[in-house]
DNA sequence: ATATATAAAGAGACCGGTCTCACATATATT
DNA sequence: AATATATGTGAGACCGGTCTCTTTATATAT
């Protein structure tokens, strides 16, 4: 009974030191590949390593070295494929520079983000990935950067942290989006976006929490309101978060007494959502209605017809913030900035051209 | 110069110790809580660690306890909503358990998959879930279970390794698709695999690493056997592993010169590619030609015709796989088991009724 | 041959927690 | 009052690595 069988004791560099008749210290140098050592003795406790099927504890390693080697990423919902698709970004970029992504959903709840960064604080990452659910509460990210730990803010941005966020170009994207349906002749164009809100109708769109959605509000509000369309306001709508508040916040447009010509989706989820009622209504989509959704989602090419799209290379975006993030993780003493990546039209069915204005 | 300011090094017990007069084991059981303190002393820790801003180092708690309180999950592809769908279940459950979850990518490759576990197991996770990319090839998997780390298997089973493992009931599945198509008159049927192969025509359905895959092949050539239609297995393509390999399974398979009359795609992205290949042929289902893919994806529900689906609770199978990871993680002394989650066939639009046999 | 530089290996502190054990004080038992 | 038991606190080892500092062995210079 001195030495079970099923040892769940795991084999450490005193055990490899032990065996390949060496000091610790010498053992660590080989095992952890730093110091020097000659090559006799080195064979030796490679040898003896494997023998015993030593495997490095990371976490030891961690504890004293201070890196772990880990980059904690908190995003609203891994289920999105737009988060999905920036997490493979972030992925990707992170495993090439040797560090690994440990993951947390907010669920796009601020409680739910402070313990996420809280506990990925705790785990001692190297740095950290956030989508703010919310731009105007940011005690917990203050606190990140107070212990000094590295942040990179993505898809929202909160300028008065004064950290690096990069997002996509939010405000013009909604320009060009509602640019385009002014040309094809839409005058009433509405705003359907999923941020949870208290009400389902805009107040003031300076009080929206979320960058993302408050500078795609404001994008489409200015280019109406140069275009001169009034009561533009009244057709942006929020809270569409899930499949029956969508349907109500459709059913509310469609029923007004002016209903839009046009919808513009903030997701694609919001857009599957609003094609599926639009489909469900029996409207034909561009006929009866046009829309467009930010996102060039799946299933967006296989509709009839085909969704016009606004392109977010959100893997690219993904990418941007594990590299900026890595910079900086290795010390690049780099300017803040905000790094907006390029959206672009795509152009495809659901926008019908309107003969005439009508207002 | 004796107290830097943006002084990095992190609060300890000990700090907090020193702070309220107490020694560090007295402050540690309190911060920990664990032991037995006397209310006046945990107040006073408790005010010291506030004022000092302490943030217990969990890779320390880590190295003592010898819970990292992480479970380890290697995946296909995140980008692939099976994937993130089972991933935000497992994540879902592991949180509400109190662990976290950290991800790694495969690509669905030995090589990457092997050294995702090494790193795994060297980051001292507490448990694994894993979707091998090879049933044959098991070495990494047998030696996760010899340092004692608790393994469940995702999607595919190894019975050979003896762990737990929750899957689809990917045989009957398959049956089940295959009568739906038999008994609406169809008798060439094709099966469309994303699996990477040597060739993409089935060779022999036992040598299939993937158990998945093995087990639909095989329930598709069995339905048709006992249906007595020949000539099955030419049916069963793999290799569909992206757009343009999918393109020329689907071309070559209607060249033939008995091609299908009905398509069975793996995958929502096996199902996704097909769908838009044929939708570029100008062939219309079903009129010209039927299908079914597996998973009941957002892109299947908008599509004209809608798409007949085989609807796998990918999001329970996650919880299902976390669930049975926790309860091993407990202690709980369970008979090893394979638990086959059922499937449904969705019917929607995509299969037309065949007015008589053609063979 | 002796002094000096250099390379290789060993001893032991350290990271920040947990945890065992010893000890002091307070309360209960007879 | 003496002994037993419970309760709260402190001292210090320990986890498995890294890393500094010291010692020993070998090579080169004078």
């Amino acid at each position: 009974m001195e030495e079970p069988l099923t040892s769940k004791r795991s084999v450490t560099v005193a055990d490899v030191a032990k065996a390949a008749n060496v000091s610790k210290a010498t053992a660590a140098r080989v095992l952890g590949g730093y110091g020097v050592v000659s090559d006799k003795v080195r064979a030796q406790v490679l040898a003896a390593a494997a023998a015993l099927e030593y495997r490095p504890n990371e976490l030891a390693r961690s504890m004293t070295t201070g890196k772990s080697g880990i980059i904690g990423v908190v995003v609203g919902d891994i289920e999105n494929a737009f988060f999905s698709l920036a997490v493979r970004g972030i992925s990707d970029v992170a495993r090439m520079a040797g560090f690994n992504v440990i993951i947390a959903n907010s669920g796009e709840e601020l409680q739910a983000e402070k313990s996420a960064v809280d506990l990925l604080i705790g785990k001692r990452v190297d740095g950290l990935i956030v989508t703010p659910a919310r731009c105007d509460r940011m005690e917990h990210l203050q606190d990140i950067r107070r212990v000094g730990v590295p942040l990179v803010l993505f898809d929202r941005n909160i300028p008065e942290l004064g950290v690096d966020a990069v997002t996509g170009d939010d405000f013009k994207a909604a320009i060009i989006a509602t640019r385009y349906l002014l040309d094809m002749g839409h005058r009433r164009i509405a705003y359907v976006s999923a941020m949870d809100a208290e009400s389902e109708f805009l107040s003031d769109s300076h009080s929206i929490s979320n960058s993302a959605v408050r500078e795609r509000v404001e994008g489409v509000l200015k280019e109406l309101a140069d275009a001169g369309v009034e009561k533009a306001p009244h057709y942006v709508r929020l809270g569409a978060t899930d499949q029956s508040r969508t349907d109500d916040i459709i059913r509310s447009l469609l029923q007004d007494a002016a209903p839009p010509t046009a919808l513009i989706a903030s997701d694609s989820l919001v857009g599957h959502r609003v094609f599926k009622i639009l489909q469900a209504l029996e409207l034909s989509i561009p006929q009866d209605i046009s829309m467009i959704s930010f996102l060039d989602a799946d299933w967006t090419t296989v509709t009839t017809p085909p969704i016009t799209v606004i392109d977010q290379p959100v893997y690219e975006m993904g990418k941007k913030a594990a590299e900026r993030l890595i910079l900086r993780l290795n010390g690049a003493d780099l300017p803040v900035e905000r790094i907006a990546i390029q959206t672009a039209l795509i152009k495809r069915g659901s926008v019908a051209s309107l003969p005439g204005r009508r207002d």
